[in-house]
DNA sequence: TTGACGGTTAGACAAGTATCTAACTATCAA
DNA sequence: TTGATAGTTAGATACTTGTCTAACCGTCAA
């Protein structure tokens, strides 16, 4: 039995933002490592893999996210990035159909 | 019964020129449009659907075949642009794993 | 309250790239 | 052979972007 996730529509706007999120291969990594972690991991865990300064790091996250990839939640001094299965999975769906 | 095409490994370089490749929304509607005319498209068919000049369509074309995405056969004054099917389903499979 | 810590924002800079024009090669028909 | 046609190559230009530093904001413990 195959988990049943809410389906989700990208819009074209979307689609480009994904592609151009995916095409830096940092942001790739990021994107794996926290897809990887289960789905959900700390700022500064993804910051320990990654030798760039949290300045870029926060670039990259907010690329991400405007893309609709993760959702980053803020609590108190501490940010959890959470990967959007439905989103991800709507992505693999579109290339799918080439 | 599910077609069996050949198996392929891609290299994290190509894995990350396919990423740039689709980066570009002319590219990848390039591809797009190879992929659904049933896998091959002649050159200039392509480009009556792109308001791009020649220089720019013969770069894009470089682009995707150095990506491994395209093959393209040279036969007197024409170009045949054809999509690597292997190499695609390859590529949605590496991203599968996230 | 004050300092340390996690993360963000603004601005600068270097590298990459999508596009064009112009000049070129190669093929084919008249 | 000559002209037209399909595509390529080289070089220029404008825009994008990955990265950094420096300054900043919020939170929390001492």
């Amino acid at each position: 039995m195959v988990a049943k996730a809410k389906q989700v529509r990208l819009t074209a706007r979307q689609l480009e933002r994904i592609a151009r999120a995916l095409a830096d291969p940092r942001r790739y990594q990021i994107l794996e490592q926290i897809g990887k972690c289960g789905g959900t991991l700390s700022c500064s865990a993804v910051r320990e893999c990654q030798p760039v300064t949290a300045a870029t790091l926060s670039h990259h996250m907010k690329e991400l996210e405007t893309a609709g990839l993760i959702r980053i939640a803020r609590e108190g001094k501490f940010a959890t990035l959470e990967l959007d299965r439905a989103v991800w999975q709507a992505y693999l769906d579109h290339l799918k159909r080439i």
